[in-house]
DNA sequence: ACCACTGTATGGTCAGACCATAGAACGCGA
DNA sequence: TCGCGTTCTATGGTCTGACCATACAGTGGT
C-alpha cells in the first residue's frame, strides 16, 4: 500500500493554517482597512480549530499591524483590519538591536540612505516645508534633550513624509523610534544643539531652493554632526 | 481616599507583560542568538500568568524573527533566540500589499532607492562580483520565468549583501520576496529577457569598474526596463 | 560497541470556564 | 415623545487542565 498523500516535512501548525485562510480571505474578498473579521469563536468553528489557535493567528496579524482587536460590542469591536506597519517595524528593529543581531551603525546608515533620497526628492518637489518649519520652531523651544529629540524626529520624519512613499515614511519613523534612546544620549553628549539646528536650516534651505544635490549633502553633514563617533570627519 | 496608584488608560494585556519581561531579560542578561528561553510552563509560573499568555507572547516574538520554537527534547528544543528579520518583513509587506495599504509602486521605488545606494557602494568597494557572476549564469540557464526570477532575485540581493549592511540586505530580500509574484508576471509579459540580462551585465561592469555613478544609473535604467508600466520612459 | 525500547521534557492543540468591556436593547418616568 | 438609567449580550482576554506529537535521554539487552 503506497502512501499517495504527500507528507509534508514539517507539519503546518493550526494557527498557520488560520493565518493562511485569513490572508486568502483578505485577498480574495478584497477586504480593506476598516473591514471586520468574524469573531474568534465563529472563526474557530468555521476553520475547525480551537479558539486558541485563532487567537495566536490574530496575535500575529496584530503584531504585523494588519488587525486591531477591540473588546466589547458595536461596530468597532472585534478584529478590525488596520494598517499600522510602524509599530511592527519599530518592534522588529528594537528587538534585533537588543539581541545585538543588528548594530547601531547599520541602522544609522540606513537612515542616512533614506533621508538623502527623501531630501533630494523633497527638494525636487519643493514639498513639506511647512511641517519642517514647525518642527524647527519646536526644537528652538525645547528645554530638554527629550523634547529636542521629539521635534528633531518630527523634522526628519517630515522629510520622509514629503516623499509621498508610505513604506519609506514608515521605515523612517521606525528607524527613529528604535534609536530614540541613543539619539537622546547623543544630544546630551553634544551639549550644544546649535550645530544641529544649523544643519536643519541648511537642509530646509536646500529643499526650499530646490537643489537635490545640496539637500543630500546637507543631510550627510548633519548626520555626521549628530553621530561624530559613527562618522569620523576628516 | 485618593487613588495614589496610576491607572493606565488601557490595561496592559498579560501577554504584553510577558513580552516586556522577556525583552528585559534579553537586554539585561545580555542574551544573544542561540541562547534558550525557559519552557512555556516554567515561564508561565515565573511570571504568574497562564501558559496561553506566554504562548501568545512567544508567537509575537516568533513573528518578529527573534525566537524559534522547536518541540521535543535536547539542546535545540524549546524557544531559542534567533535572528530572522527577513520573514517578518516579508510577511509585513505581503499583507499590507494585499490590504492595498501599500502600492506596488511604493515597494518598487523603495527597492530602487536601496539598490542604487547598494550598487554605488559595491562599486566603490568593488565587492561581491563573484556572487553576481554566478547569478548571471543562473539566469542564462533558466528555462522558465520562475527560474529566471529566482536567479534574478539572487543577483539583486547580492548587490545589497555587498553593502555589508544586514538591515538593508534584509529589507532588500523582503522587498523582492513580497513582489515575487509580480516579478514573474512582469518577466512573462516581457517575453524576452535579453534586455534584462543586458542591464545586469551593465550593472556588473559598472561595479567591476568601480564607478558608483554609472552603477546607480545602470540600476535605474534596469528597473525601468523591468517595470515599464511603473516607470514610463520618455 | 551497538541497537531497540521506554521515559520524559517540550511545544501544539483543544475544550470549557470565567472575567472585563462596551455598545445594544429595554423600560420607566417626566 | 424624549431622556436616562438598567440590564442584556457579544466580544476579546485569561486561566486551567487535559491530551497529543515530537525528539532526545536513558536504559537494558545483544
Amino acid at each position: 500500500m503506497t502512501d499517495t498523500g504527500w507528507r509534508p516535512v514539517k507539519r503546518t501548525r493550526a494557527f498557520e493554517d488560520v493565518l493562511a485562510q485569513i490572508e486568502r480571505r483578505i485577498v480574495e474578498d478584497g477586504l480593506t482597512v476598516g473591514d471586520r473579521l468574524p469573531g474568534e469563536r465563529q472563526l474557530a468553528e468555521q476553520l475547525q480549530v480551537g479558539r486558541s489557535s485563532v487567537r495566536e493567528a490574530l496575535r500575529v496579524l496584530e503584531t504585523l499591524g494588519v488587525v486591531s482587536s477591540q473588546a466589547g460590542r458595536g461596530p468597532d469591536a472585534g478584529a478590525v483590519l488596520t494598517s499600522r506597519p510602524d509599530s511592527a517595524l519599530t518592534d522588529l528593529l528594537r528587538l534585533h538591536l537588543g539581541l545585538a543581531s543588528l548594530e547601531l551603525r547599520e541602522v544609522i546608515d540606513t537612515r542616512l540612505m533614506i533621508e538623502r533620497w527623501a531630501a533630494a526628492g523633497a527638494a525636487t518637489a519643493r514639498a513639506g516645508t511647512t511641517a519642517l518649519v514647525a518642527a524647527l520652531e519646536g526644537m528652538e523651544r525645547a528645554r530638554t534633550a527629550e523634547e529636542f529629540v521629539e521635534h528633531d524626529t518630527a523634522f526628519h520624519c517630515a522629510i520622509a513624509d514629503a516623499s509621498g512613499n508610505r513604506l519609506i515614511a514608515a521605515i523612517m519613523r521606525s528607524l527613529r523610534e528604535s534609536v530614540r534612546r541613543y539619539a537622546i544620549e547623543a544630544v546630551e553628549q553634544l551639549g550644544d544643539t546649535r550645530v544641529l539646528q544649523d544643519g536643519h536650516r541648511r537642509i530646509l534651505a536646500a529643499i526650499d531652493a530646490g537643489s537635490p544635490e545640496e539637500a543630500a549633502r546637507a543631510v550627510t553633514d548633519h548626520l555626521a554632526d549628530a553621530y561624530p563617533t559613527l562618522f569620523p570627519r576628516p
